[in-house]
Formats: C-alpha cells, structure tokens, sequence
DNA sequence: TATGACGTTTACGTTAACTTCAAGAGCGGA
DNA sequence: TCCGCTCTTGAAGTTAACGTAAACGTCATA
C-alpha cells in the first residue's frame, strides 16, 4: 500500500517521464490530468501517473492530444471499460487505415523522387560532372 | 506564337491549378512568383505558369516553400542550370533520406498499432463481443 | 537575512501555409 | 449614376503542442 500513497510534483514527473514541467501543466490545461492541489501546487497520484503513461503512448503512436482526450474521458465514464474497448478498437482501425494510405503515398513519393534523382544525375553526367563529388 | 503570348489573372490560374487567389497572391509575397503588373493588377505569362507548376510539384513531393524558393531563385540567377542541377541532386538525396527513416519509422508505428488492435480484439472476445460487430 | 530551489499564473511567441475578413479601387454596362 | 464584377491590400485567424518570459510566492537552510 506504499507505493499507492505515493504523490509527485509537477517536477517528479517532468524528470520521470522525460518531458518539460511546461508540458504537464499544458496536459492540465488540456483536460488531459487533473491532479489534486495542495494550495496552489499540484498533486499527482499513481492514478495521474497511469494517465499520463497513457498519454505519452498513444502520442508516441501518432494521436492527436484531442483524440487521446477523448478516450480518456470514456475510460473515465465507463468502469467496466466495454465502451472504451469498443471505442479503441474503433480508432485503431481507423489509424491503422490512415497510417497504411500514408505509407502508399511516401512509396509513391519516393519513386517519384529517385526518378527525379536519375535524371539530374544523367544530366550532370552530360556536363562531364561526376554525380559522386557532390 | 500565340500561345506564348498569352496572359493570365490571378483568377485564370487559381481556376487552372486548383488553388486559392490568396495563395497566388501569397506565392508573389514570399518571393515564389513575380507578375507583371498592369496598374495594380497581376498579369502572368507562360514562365509564370512554368514556375507555379514547379512550385506545386515539389510542394506535392513534401518541400517547404523557403526551400522551393531558393531552389527557383538558382535557377534564375544561373542560366546554364548547372548550378540548380547540383543543388537539386543534394536536395534530393536529403529528401529521399527523410522519407525512407520516414517509412521506416511509420512500419514500426503500424506493428504496435496493430498489435493493440489485435489486444484489444481479445479483450472483446473475452467479454462475448464480436470485434466484427463495431 | 539572504540565497536558491521549487512552485505558481498570465499571456504572448513559435512554425507553416494558408484562409477569412474587411474595406476599397476601378471599370464596363444599362 | 448606380450596379455588379474583378481586382487590390492589410490584418487577423487557424492548427498543434508546447516554449518562453515576466513577475511573484514559499520554504529550508546557511
């Protein structure tokens, strides 16, 4: 029950996670956390902690902030997690799809610049100028 | 001849390439596009037309406008193109560079993504929820 | 008592590429 | 002369995710 009764500052977790103080007063701002005050000082919990593992995670994946608000805040509605689940499954998908039509583009893009590199290549050779001693 | 002779509104190529009159005119701000001038208003020609689908191009292919610039003013400043040439070779390895940690980076991305679809699918089917259903 | 560490708030700045808005000039036609 | 159309300009707003700075409070310690 030790570590349950933990609490952290702003700084704690700024130094844990890897991220500025700035930024969790930001996620504060946002919706994101909402940590408990002692006077006008922020406290976070193991709770606030497990968000904002949460948090980072689903950033690092490609969400906007508003988006991870959102299922957050279903996480926060419904205990049982059923909605939330049905919810992020839903999303993932949807990610997934984006991510997959984003990867068709960047191939496509890619061939369309080698090609471009082919040709200035060939016509630097034209010009006697050796492509390599740029 | 005739062709060549043609002029054009900001209107006629904001019809013709799909894009806003601001942004014609917001092209001419940062240095992308110099139009004559008849009075106050905007008159381009064929090289114009040249330059705007240059510009769009290497837009699509995800360059920054500064970039696009400096890339376009070479081209002005140095008749023979040899100059742009080498320019445009290094730019384009950069950029090929970019994307391809850019792939890189997004399949990485797309595994977790659907790792956690995958979770979550199970966490449904535990609870008697057909993932197929949402 | 002074210093430094740590905490707070408000609010403007940053970046890119525009978009939107407001206001006005000029011109041809009925 | 008034209408409508096209053209102009400058300024402010948009989006995301913070960064930065000012100006202040509080607490422990030397």
């Amino acid at each position: 029950m030790t570590k349950k009764d933990q609490l952290f500052s702003v700084t704690d977790l700024s130094r844990e996670f890897g991220i500025t103080q700035r930024t969790v007063r930001f996620y504060e701002e946002k919706g994101l956390l909402f940590p408990r005050r002692v006077g006008s000082a922020r406290v976070f919990d193991y709770r606030d902690k497990a968000r904002l593992t949460l948090i980072l995670r689903f950033k690092r994946l490609g969400f906007e902030l508003t988006d991870i608000k959102a299922y957050l805040d279903l996480y926060d509605a419904d205990s049982t997690g059923v909605t939330q689940l049905k919810m992020g499954h839903r999303t993932l998908t949807r990610r997934i799809k984006e991510l997959k039509s984003q990867m068709k583009d960047l191939r496509l893009t890619l061939k369309e610049l080698e090609a471009l590199k082919r040709e200035s290549a060939n016509q630097l050779m034209e010009l006697g100028i050796n492509s390599t001693d740029l």
